[in-house]
DNA sequence: CTGAAAGCGCTTACAG
DNA sequence: CTGAAAGCGCTTACAG
């Protein structure tokens, strides 16, 4: 009755309803000062009658902001992505902003495509999981103002601020706890070697070794696509042979649940640290040892970064925050070596 | 150098650098026929250099839509609505929306504040989880136009599209594999009685014993919060007295957990089916029988027929679209009952 | 082929 | 206390 589907009332069809100027509708629909109450009355029932609502989109136009931030990630699908997007969720509805989520599917253009089209929307800020490219592109956006926060990698080819789990730390320590069990053999298991976190992970794993003066087999290291295929065929080499590994570090959760499914069926089980928990980790047998990261914590971390950044922050240098990372001790990686 | 920070060059500044019209350097921009070479060749000079992007934005405003669809869920957090978004972020993109996302955390208050949130800035349509609430909230919006697709559980107080997953149905056929295999006192455990899931997958519980002319104890059914302490003592108790339950169906996936927690110390367990799948669930000893739902084919399906009804189909009356669940036979489900 | 004017729905800066 | 004018950065409708 008051408006037909699809056109909806504006402050100049409520100022036109109510006999008054727009800014006087403007006034009570911000509930600004300096309005008389007769006035605010009529202005409020015509917004009332009307169903008037303001068009949020406009008035940030004409304000300049947008009030919202972007999230690049790899695949909202996964558990720490969605992890990650409940911190960054958190800081940004604590700042006011909404927040637009997109995946690039590790695909460096996608990732390209879905960040241009967040910046030509103008969002105030932008989160990104890197999918692998180079970040050139996005420097003519942070020139004119664009404030951007990368997680879990850091950008290529610009310097801009990053907030990454302590990976080689990490690594380190998960090996390290293998040695300290009694292993001297051990396999590394990777996705694809030009990732950061997997390059990190392996130089914490390899930091480890030369640390208790282990050699290290390269046949050992086995990176690649994380299909669970792929990852079986990998374990299933490094536990063959006339010296196989007597345990594995799989440096993050689809390798350590492709390795997992593969190991099923064996009826001597090597001993096993993954990266990355996992959430049945503690009810399998034996527990599933991990070095956790805290992926909400990693999002929380680069929403506040982001919005310092925003509210000023904008004169020092990029920054890097790393976070630590937490050995949780469940059983499969105190398993003894086997003796052969 | 070509422009102070914050200060992005518009179509005006581009217009007066190259010397040309306003809607010529919007031809340009947006690859529009009729403008000759040699000023096609001068504005985009006058892009390049002056760095201009064209502000969706405001071209949005103009254009009336928002190319955006907002998705408002229980915790981005969790699995169920990290692979939810998956679907529903798939569908947005192939029809070039970017996707606002945030999180209820299931307070029907916050549900409506960022639903109301979304409809300030126009979004296109609205995917929700219900919180739990009334949803007359949105009736002016609905009435103004938006489309609004309600997905898990159908919307309170108001007549609307919604996608679901068979429910009644699966719990029904997860209760009759326990029958099946020989359980007669068979326990539920489920969240909050009053959350249409919960509810439905209770009338499959009761059907599936009614069907089999089975009898149903009252004390056999425990619905509350889903904290873990909370639904180990559930389980416990149903365990325990005089005349157990030798099986279990759990309701949702955090009741399974927190289920799989507090068996995790017995020495006889009793046989256990729950809803939802868990990511590790079939690496357990023994694995874990579930009836399973697609969330993020739940999530395609509800942004299918958002799409539908964007695209012009908003005559027919609302939908209720229902998806099946699937069985998943494992081991934990197919224990026979312990001998009195 | 080219562009000046009006408008999307709001707010800002200003005058009464 | 009140409101007309100009403007946010674009597109639409129209005239040359």
């Amino acid at each position: 009755m008051n408006s037909r589907s699809g056109a909806r009332p504006t402050m100049k069809d409520v100022a036109a309803t109510a006999g008054v100027g727009l800014k006087t509708v403007s006034r009570v629909v911000n509930d600004e000062p300096g309005v008389s109450p007769a006035m605010a009355a009529r202005v409020q029932a015509a917004i009332d009658e009307l169903g008037f609502r303001r068009n949020d989109s406009a008035r940030l136009l004409r304000t300049g902001s947008t009030a919202s931030v972007g999230l690049v990630l790899e695949d909202i699908g996964d558990p720490f992505s969605s992890a990650l997007s409940r911190g960054v969720e958190a800081v940004a509805r604590d700042h006011g902003c909404l927040l637009f989520t997109g995946s690039s599917a590790e695909d460096a253009d996608r990732e390209r495509e879905l960040a241009l089209a967040l910046c030509a929307r103008r969002v105030d800020g932008l989160v990104v999981v890197p999918a692998g490219g180079d970040h050139g592109y996005l420097l003519p956006e942070l020139e004119s103002g664009l404030a951007a926060v990368f997680v879990d990698r850091p950008a290529t080819g610009i310097e801009a601020d990053a907030v990454l789990s302590d990976n080689a730390g990490g690594a380190r320590a998960g090996v390290a706890h293998l040695i300290a069990h009694g292993h001297r053999r051990i396999g590394f298991v990777g996705d694809l070697p030009h990732i950061h976190t997997c390059a990190e992970r392996l130089r914490g794993y390899r930091a480890a070794m030369r640390a208790a003066g282990l050699p290290v087999d390269e046949r050992w290291i086995a990176t690649g696509p994380t299909a669970p295929a792929t990852v079986g065929a990998a374990v299933r080499r490094l536990l063959s042979g006339a010296a196989p590994v007597t345990a594995l570090f799989t440096a993050n959760n689809r390798v350590t649940l492709a390795a997992l499914q593969a190991l099923a069926g064996l009826p001597r089980r090597p001993a096993l640290v993954g990266f990355d928990d996992l959430e049945l980790a503690a009810l399998l047998t034996p527990g599933l040892t991990v070095v956790a990261q805290d992926p909400e914590a990693l999002g929380r971390a680069a929403a506040d970064l982001l919005f310092e950044r925003l509210d000023g922050d904008d004169g020092t240098p990029p920054r890097r925050v790393e976070l630590p990372t937490r050995l949780i001790v469940r059983g499969s990686g105190e398993v003894p070596p086997a003796t052969a």
